[in-house]
DNA sequence: GAGTGATCATGG
DNA sequence: CCATGATCACTC
């Protein structure tokens, strides 16, 4: 018998029955809006006390004190009649409003009972069959005063991303069976990644902790959980909660399903290549956006999308960015290096590289080349070049991680301060953080409004706002492999 | 014209 | 108002 789980005292304490799923969905949704001291109040386990220290807390109070299910290591699912796994998701408050706030993990890999199963039958799909999502927004300040937004019954056979999961699961699996384990990486999956789970770290002698043994090879492995990616959940709640925002690639592109997707939207933009914006919009009947819109724009209305403003619901499950490349007509160079988004500091130093703003941006980028005679070409008279893909290789995403830990280490050691030179007739301000020529891949450079847009770093200093960049040279080389 | 600090401009 | 995509602009 299961210990853990009483149906009879569930029924009885919490008033709902676990073996039903509308039972469990409406039990879910009578938390909606309250924080997690009220929702707490009204538990038979109201006695319970949050452990401030302990990172997924709120998660099992949730659970044990909302729903009767204590914490327990099984591996059969939390409501395991209804065959129903309970997911507790942190939002986040950011400059786009409330966000998923990381990834979900959905069972820990052993690598070496992996590679015997086949995917209808697997751990990984056994968990993910259907799932209990409750959002709530996390507050770091007084996590009792957390409060739960929405909830969300996901189940796998009725979502279009099915092909996409078990593709996922299918390359991680392959890679384990070819004696690779060590050399998974989140990059080689879109929803569903196998990613770093253990204390993490490395010991004194520089070894991670986390190592573990793999089958067909020698190797130790970084110890790894099967977990759905930040991106597509937050695509998820963003799309339930706020509605209307998306626009679907796969139902608006013919012949466009889950699994191939990217590469009909590529091939869609390539058929526009050679043509001038002007051109392209007149035959679209739009007007092309001078700002930052452009691009998307142009792929919006290429694919077919009725409104310019949605959301790419495809791109934005699997973390997908959409930039314009402005390339030189001459030499084919790209005008500039590509700004990543901007970053503080003191928060930028905290960062695990796992987790990282920088890691989830290189994720994966749809580069839109447009080529242009010179700097002040009118958009109309820029030609559209061929579109490309890219998502960093194992050796690419290694030279980032090591620039990044550089520039890290560099902050910490307070090379983030700004001094005022003599540049001619005027003076300019210069950290000495390494330059972009110091650097393969990616760089750090100011991006302010202007000067007095200021940061702070641990030391008092005040720098202008920075932010990671693409490196020119870089961004060309995978302009030139992709022609 | 490479290198890099400084900023413009747009839209949420 | 501010983050963000995109560029400008100055010096060597």
């Amino acid at each position: 018998m299961i210990s853990h789980y009483n149906k009879e005292r569930i029924k009885r304490f919490y008033n709902y029955d676990p073996s039903k799923e509308n039972s469990i969905f409406s039990k879910a949704k009578e938390l909606l809006n309250k924080n997690i001291s009220e929702a707490i109040s009204a538990s038979p386990y109201r006695s319970r006390c949050l452990n401030p220290r302990s990172k997924g807390d709120i998660g099992n109070i949730i659970q044990e004190c909302c729903f009767g299910l204590p914490a327990n290591s099984s591996e059969l699912p939390d409501f395991p009649e209804a065959k129903i796994e309970l997911k507790i998701i942190p939002l986040e408050r950011t400059s786009q409003g409330l966000t998923v706030k990381e990834r979900t993990k959905i069972c820990s890999i052993n690598y070496h009972k992996l590679i015997k199963e086949i995917w209808p039958s697997s751990h990984a799909k056994r968990k993910l069959n259907k799932i209990l999502f409750i959002y709530y927004e996390y507050n770091a300040l007084s996590k009792l005063d957390s409060k739960i937004k929405f909830c969300d019954m996901w189940a796998l056979n009725k979502i279009k991303e099915q092909p996409i999961i078990r593709s996922d699961w299918e390359v991680v699996k392959k890679k384990v069976e070819q004696g690779l384990a060590h050399e998974l990486s989140e990059t080689l999956s879109r929803i569903l990644a196998a990613t770093r789970s253990g204390s993490g770290g490395v010991d004194q002698n520089g070894i991670a902790r986390d190592l573990t043994t793999q089958p067909n090879s020698r190797i130790p492995a970084l110890r790894r959980a099967f977990s759905i990616k930040q991106s597509y959940t937050n695509q998820r709640w963003l799309e339930l909660f706020k509605k209307d925002i998306f626009e679907s690639i796969i139902d608006t592109l013919p012949g466009a399903s889950a699994s191939n997707f990217e590469d009909k939207v590529l091939k869609k933009l390539w058929s526009f290549k050679g043509q001038k914006l002007g051109d392209f919009a007149n035959k679209l009947k739009i007007s092309i956006p001078s700002g930052k819109n452009a691009a998307a724009a142009i792929i919006k209305k290429a694919i077919g999308f009725k409104n310019v403003n949605s959301r790419i619901k495809e791109f934005d499950q699997i973390g997908t960015e959409v930039r314009v490349l402005p390339i030189r007509t001459k030499d084919h160079k790209p005008w500039e290096a590509v700004s990543f988004s901007q970053f503080k500091f003191k928060e930028v130093i905290k960062e695990a590289w796992e987790d990282s703003e920088l890691l989830q941006f290189v994720d994966s980028i749809l580069f839109i080349p447009i080529y242009r005679k010179a700097a002040k070409t009118p958009l109309s008279q820029r030609v559209i070049g061929k579109a490309f893909l890219w998502k960093p290789t194992k050796n690419e995403l290694e030279t980032i991680q090591e620039e990044w830990s550089m520039y890290l280490d560099e902050i910490k050691s307070g090379k983030a301060k700004p001094r005022k030179i003599k540049s001619g007739s005027k003076t300019k301000e210069v950290t000495s953080l390494s330059k972009e020529s110091n650097t393969k891949i990616i760089h750090i450079r100011p991006h302010a409004k202007n000067r007095k847009d200021r940061d702070e770093d641990q030391f008092g200093n005040r720098p202008v706002k920075h932010s990671f960049w693409l490196n020119k040279a870089f961004v060309h080389e995978l302009l030139r492999k992709n022609v």
